[in-house]
DNA sequence: CATGAATGAGATTTCATTCAT
DNA sequence: GATGAATGAAATCTCATTCAT
């Protein structure tokens, strides 16, 4: 899974043969298969990988006894910074976002991880510190800036990244905050 | 240019090959060739259209005498309702994206035509009205929260768009507002 | 289609690549796909261009002033010399016959074609002169006949062919005689 | 052997992977391949076996007492009853029939059993009761008529399956009858 | 002796592009 | 300038067979 992710984002999905997915990852051809039954599937099988990887990584880095803005700008910059991390699953994700070979039954799974984001955002606007909005609504409009943002700093210099995170919570807590 | 689009959009670019498209179009194959020499122009071609006439389209519903957040706002609500009204070319921008087919010089064209947005964001800084940070930072932020926003509310019911919209805009103004 | 029987017949189906058959068709491999869908429709319609052919060739070597005894030997003799006229035709027939790649479509278009003989059989038992048994009996019994004589002839001597044929009449007019 | 018989004549041989053979048998591919080198071994083992069960199995219905004609009327039968008793194998065999995975050896052994048929059809021809032609010019004869026949009825109504029969006999013994 | 995961050669099929008409 | 039949490289996927356990 992970040499195929690695050639799917250097030369696209189409652009990498199954053939050289079981080179890089140093196995026969047949063995995929064995594991995954199509191309496609194998992608979905990243894709949720990924995606559940992204929240279970996030959570680990949560501090329980912080305010709740605390916990909700900590939760987004660890979403960053996972990605920062993993540039590589970044990209695999922006490619496929909106790809249909990702699966309404992968998406769905995809989802049910994000449980804790949900509740910290209900708490926040029990607590009238967040918008009292629809849960969409604001969980669409975090993904969007997220997606834009790493996208962006991702090539930027390495120096100015601290500065750019400050810039964009200001805007992401502006924009959620009652 | 629009056959092609639509069948990209209902098929998938990979699924839609290019005698389909000179079928949809009523030609033949090679008179698409003559003005394009490959798929991959074709589909810059497609992009560099729809994003240039995002940016037409939205100036023109702009009143230049209204104040700079209602401005601003207009603006907003217009590229929404610029891909509310032309799904199609929303879900070929959405598709594209990311793709490694948009060249890199066909995404410079396409930014030209932002030159206003610019001015406009610039000038509201200088009136202390706008967040003063990286003209980049806004943007991409901005950028992303349309993406998100228009996705979703594509699928939900029509009775409750004004309200989402409304939603929206009250986060992005408090997002970018000083 | 004739490339292709030539090779089917040799090879085998499944051992006859369609690059192998493009080759000796002197084509490229598309263009056999752009006249059949799959290879399962190459080799439907080379059988049911030989199971026409059948007919059509053994029709017009019927004398219609003869007696109708006469008149169906002809006949028979006839299927006879068509398949050892067209041994690789017989092969492939022989080969398809019962196969699960022959379409109950075409296996029923392809019995279009024997009207002239049903007609026969049936004037020949309104005469008393054959047997007056199911016409579906009469024509499984010819059939069977004439797949295994074929094959056994076609292997045997040329000099006894003649000898063979007659011996090979003499049991298939005893059988259906009143 | 059994369970590969039946997906044989269900999915085809080309349809039918040796792992699947091994899951319906209940063992291991590795156990099928201890016993038979190879596919087409294991398939040649199952042709062989039918063979000789088909020779055995009419033997034992025969009656040595009866006059030759009856004698030769129930081998006759026999055969039919067992390809009705056993359709999958009656399939099979038609499929196996011009193969070229059946070897000439295979073949050559498949007929070592049909010695008692050689010895009745020339015990009726000493006796004047059979026609006094080639033994594989009326052995072919039969072979063709069994094989169509059962082809046949097996697809039909079994109420009128004895008529049928008696209807085949009929033609069966007046072609071969001195 | 049984097992079944691993293998990779090879088969079918697609489709961007060309070019004679 | 328009056309679409021809092309063949290349992609996905299958499966007989092996062999370490």
């Amino acid at each position: 899974m992970l040499a195929a992710m690695n050639l799917f984002v250097e030369k696209g999905i189409q652009g990498t043969p199954m053939s050289a997915i079981a080179k890089a990852a140093g196995t026969g051809m047949g063995t995929i298969y064995n594991y995954f039954a199509t191309k496609e599937e194998l992608i979905n099988a990243i894709y949720l990988h990924i995606k559940t990887s992204e929240i279970t990584q996030t959570l680990k880095s949560l501090d329980s006894n912080s305010s709740l803005k605390t916990k909700f700008l900590e939760f987004y910059i660890s979403f960053i910074n996972f990605y920062l991390k993993h540039p590589a699953g970044f990209a695999f994700m922006d490619q496929m976002q909106n790809s249909p070979i990702i699966t309404e039954a992968t998406k769905a799974q995809g989802l049910n991880a994000f449980g804790p984001v949900f509740e910290l955002i209900t708490q926040g606007q029990k607590e009238g510190i967040i918008k009292p909005l629809e849960m969409e609504s604001i969980l669409y409009f975090l993904a969007g800036t997220i997606n834009t943002f790493v996208r962006w700093i991702q090539k930027a210099d390495k120096n100015t990244q601290q500065q750019k995170i400050a810039a964009q919570l200001s805007m992401v807590w502006d924009a959620v905050k009652a």
